[in-house]
DNA sequence: AAAGTGGTTCCAATATTTGGAACATAGTTT
DNA sequence: AAACTATGTTCCAAATATTGGAACCACTTT
């Protein structure tokens, strides 16, 4: 499945630990491993050095490491949306007074990088870097909605459907239709597909040649919005988006000759 | 020097790959790799194709890519001191009504973590992740005081002695001597030592056992702010760092018996 | 003191990685 | 249009790292 030699099942290993929510033991993750006691020993110890995962000696525990807060840093900063779209949703959320998301899909997934709350300041890490379902999420169909057929066939395959609330859609068909619905409007909507009274308006962030760069929605409850209100914010969405994608553009320059190296 | 097989090799390029600001060509990379063209030609699909690097077709670069900065979410939240203390660093933050930073060591460098900034709003990754010198802020400098002497000895010989300023410590004997009061006080300054203009008041954050977890620190510009008065606010970062401390405790506990598979 | 649990180390068989060199594919120059 | 050049990609036998069953060690429990 993973494949990639030794790397991948590194990696793998990587995923593991930090998919438990906090430090766990070495016979936790050999129960739960594909892989031989000692390979996965060596495996940990390996990353461990690296300090991608850190040992923690007392409690002999194995916890994601602070290199890769580093390394997603440097991610963050220069392979995501958020830096050029920072100035954006600032004024986009001061405007609208909701909260606004930016988010990509990673691996048929959502990941949110970006938040503007409101209310109150903003979070911080807490939601950059988190993930969601990409079928029952407005970002994530606005995203699926415009994504070339054959990547989207893929994405679709890999979503797990499972039921949030009676909203949520629950086959590809449905979500196929409601792709296509969203393709021809230009932005998505949530009607609670993902948590009960929480609606929201979507709209992707495309290039100029219709590349999905990512998405970016205004999210309310119920009891504070209604679609019809949210509706109206689309062309503000729209405009927005449409600001994103034109910085982008700029930025995406590759370096070119400038490295240079003795005989 | 990294040692750890292949994937230190692969975690080497992917470091590589993060240092430059921005997408990297495969030539560059190579100019500037210790890698044969082929070794690095495939270690960089294999990094592709497992997401910890995006490759951008249409211009050959090379980017950290998101699968990093899911998996920096995980250890921010379970790993980092952040989660635990950012209501502390609120509360210090709104009494003080200057710029507080949380930090923590990472292979002999600063790893800032977390921000509150009196003025505007958070700042979001652009700075957690952020990495500077431990020589030379009041952040490295109270966590390296406080450490083991073995351990201490091993992070001054890391450490590069850049003369950013006038006051900057340059040589391990003085900043050895600085460290030695620094631990008599129990809090550091930072006295325009990284940047000019800029003082700070730092403290270590320690366990029960005088373990250091990280640090925190007020930071003030010459022009708004003494030393002096910086120092008068050492009885609340002490009470802020214990407090911060005790809720680590705590958290720390290990998972222990609760995995289970079947026979 | 014997049995059990959780973690660490060994080592020969095996599969992967290695890297020099050839090949492919634009893009440029004569 | 042919020769040249700069980049990126693929090959393959030799060198090397990974593998995992089993033995071992250090504690804790019965």
């Amino acid at each position: 499945m993973t494949g990639d030699g030794t790397v991948g099942k590194a990696l793998d290993v990587l995923d593991q630990v930090a998919s438990y929510g906090r430090p766990v033991r070495f016979a936790t993750l050999l129960a739960d491993s594909a892989y031989p006691k000692a390979t996965l020993y060596r495996l940990l110890q390996t990353l461990t050095n690296q300090n991608m995962l850190e040992y923690d000696a007392e409690h002999q525990t194995y916890a994601p490491g602070m290199r890769l807060v580093r390394l997603a840093h440097r991610a963050w900063t220069q392979s995501s949306l958020a830096p050029i779209a920072r100035a954006h949703l600032d004024r986009l959320s001061a405007e609208v007074q909701h909260t606004v998301h930016l988010a990509q899909l990673d691996n048929a997934q959502v990941l949110y990088v970006d938040k503007r709350n409101a209310a109150q300041p903003v979070e911080m890490f807490s939601d950059a870097g988190k993930v969601g379902p990409a079928y029952c999420t407005g970002v994530g169909k606005a995203m699926l909605a415009f994504l070339p057929t054959a990547d989207r066939e893929k994405a679709l395959a890999q979503q797990s459907f499972h039921r949030f609330t009676e909203q949520t859609y629950t086959t590809t068909a449905a979500l196929a239709a409601e792709l296509d619905a969203i393709r021809d409007r230009g932005y998505a909507f949530d009607r609670e597909e993902h948590e009960p009274g929480i609606i929201c308006i979507a709209q992707p962030i495309l290039t100029e040649n219709a590349r999905v760069l990512g998405a970016l929605s205004v999210t309310g409850s119920t009891q504070k919005i209604t679609l019809e209100e949210l509706e109206r914010l689309a062309p503000q969405l729209a405009r927005t988006a449409a600001a994103i994608a034109a910085d982008a553009q700029d930025w995406r320059f590759p370096d070119m000759k400038l490295q240079r190296t003795g005989t």
